[in-house]
DNA sequence: ATAGTGACTGGAA
DNA sequence: CTTCCAGCCACTA
């Protein structure tokens, strides 16, 4: 189990309709205050992984620029089809939008 | 091995 | 409330 497979199944956790933080993603899985570690896993994944990467956000609320590509475009439009609104400045309302998990303990050692 | 980078964050202004 | 900046440290080259 390595630090990027932790980290796509954190972002499965997920539910459609939210949003998590990086920071949010990292402790979850076990990786607190390694929030960058989630942008690198992210820009890993496959185009057609089946990890929901779109709902993870910076902790503004915002939709983290890329250094390269343009999937934050897409990413974008699959929120607002699950029903994630944006403001006037392309922010999501982290009171209202934000997934609420658990840290689940031994995210790495899932039973046994 | 070293040096530079960055899908970040929290605190300061 | 907002934007800005330094620190952060694993990852890439």
């Amino acid at each position: 189990m390595n630090r990027y497979a932790v980290i796509c199944s954190t972002v499965r956790r997920i539910p459609r309709g939210r949003v998590a933080t990086y920071g949010q993603i990292a402790e979850l899985a076990g990786l607190a205050g390694h929030a960058r570690q989630v942008g690198y896993a992210l820009h890993h994944l496959p185009e057609r992984s089946d990890v929901p990467w779109h709902r993870v956000v910076n902790a503004r609320g915002e939709i983290s620029p890329r250094s390269v590509g343009d999937s934050h475009e897409l990413q974008r439009m699959l929120l607002e089809a699950e029903g994630v609104e944006f403001d006037l400045r392309g922010r999501v309302d982290l009171k209202r939008f934000r997934c609420h998990l658990a840290i689940r303990p031994s995210a790495t050692a899932r039973r046994r």
